[in-house]
DNA sequence: CACGATGGCAACCCTGCGTTGCCATCTTGA
DNA sequence: TCAAGATGGCAACGCAGGGTTGCCATCGTG
């Protein structure tokens, strides 16, 4: 925790005029830690120490500036996903290519720490701490998303009536669960993608089309509460 | 922590003849108050002193007979699936329907805490702990499961070759995704069993056949390391 | 009824989150 | 130039939870 910050002299002054002030620059360093620890030991096992001591930064420090570690995570995801946010979604005029595309842009953005600390969040989307940063950071695009969709019904490419929001849901769930830990690959995108698609062609996702319940206790959770 | 065991005198004694030795009293306390918690708080919310608390037993009491919190749920999961471990998978002559079953067992054995605790299980997979135990109570059947598939393919159900563990992974990423928070119904579940089976009929799950990549980056994993 | 097995209790160590008081350094503007 | 306010470092703290230990109470069986 001692490092170029602090009561060292010299080389916060030197490197000040190319990298900005103090400030600007501890956040740069507390928000590179946060990403590579995220990526390295995922949300729960996130520590706060342990940003600090990568950051070389106080631990005190990192509490001014976002009181908690949700409050640290949320801005760090929100800086990493900005050029994302930016750029439209695909629009090859084949949906597979289109959803491949999507999706794939999900965890290859930025630098290869941040495609992987956001998929480690993913990963613990049961979490709801962690199912809040991410609604907060992702929620706004629903309607495009459904959009890519629409315009395959509009082609002709899948049954009118299918439901683009299952569909999403359905491929999503697929690619979310294998984000992180490397098993993640094309294969696994294109084949999660392809099978919906095909499943959606043969009318399985028609929406209000009756779907029948096999085991007998229709409408209910399979739990109680 | 003063349950009606240890220096109180009296209903130990009385409800000895009924309900076995104290010991036996206090594994059976302890498993049920550890499957309520883990149903209530999952398995990284999973506290020590509430399951002991909960059992009326003393803390050191569970770490004398499970060493850890992992030791305590690997036995818990033992003890609760056992009654599923003994009957057979489904064989109605239909994979939709064979599969609904069985992927409907996975949730609906013995009381409903058992069913939901197991489902909290399932969601925190990403977990290497958490793995090791479903690992554990779950990797004997794998071939069975993959039976379900082979037979449906030798009816002509699906096309052949179709790689069977592939379709069961699938849907059993579906339907795990789901196993809590109440959103996994017969509605999902019979989604999810119908589109894959409906996307292996038009042949995206045949083995070996090219699984051509999209996004260019054939066989490498989207991310790094 | 004596003795070994089992359990209760309280205190302890360790790690991690989040906080606090005090001091050093940086920055800015008069 | 220099004084004051903003920013950061440091060490120690309170708190919670996992896991441990020493000692004592109780149980239950020979």
């Amino acid at each position: 925790m001692s490092g170029p910050m602090g009561r060292s002299t010299g080389s916060a002054r030197r490197t000040q005029g190319i990298l900005g002030g103090r400030s600007e620059q501890v956040v740069r360093r507390a928000l590179d830690a946060a990403v590579v620890e995220l990526a390295r030991s995922g949300y729960a096992g996130f520590r706060m120490d342990a940003v600090a001591s990568r950051a070389g930064v106080n631990k005190t420090t990192i509490y001014r500036r976002w009181p908690s570690r949700a409050a640290l995570i949320t801005a760090l995801v929100s800086v990493m996903r900005t050029p994302l946010r930016e750029s439209p979604l695909p629009n090859t005029g084949q949906i597979e290519s289109d959803l491949v595309h999507a999706f794939t842009r999900r965890f290859t953005f930025g630098r290869k720490m941040e495609g992987r600390a956001w998929a480690r969040l993913l990963e613990e989307r049961h979490n709801p701490e962690v199912e809040a940063i991410i609604a907060d950071a992702v929620d706004e695009r629903r309607d495009e998303w459904r959009l890519m969709v629409t315009r395959a019904i509009d082609r002709g490419e899948l049954p009118p009536g299918t439901d683009a929001q299952l569909l999403l849901d359905l491929v999503r769930t697929l690619v979310d669960s294998r984000g992180s830990s490397g098993r993640l690959d094309t294969i696994w995108l294109t084949l999660a993608v392809r099978t919906v698609i095909a499943g959606a062609r043969a009318g399985t996702l028609v929406r209000g089309r009756k779907t029948r319940s096999v085991t007998g206790q229709p409408r209910h959770s399979l739990r109680g509460a």
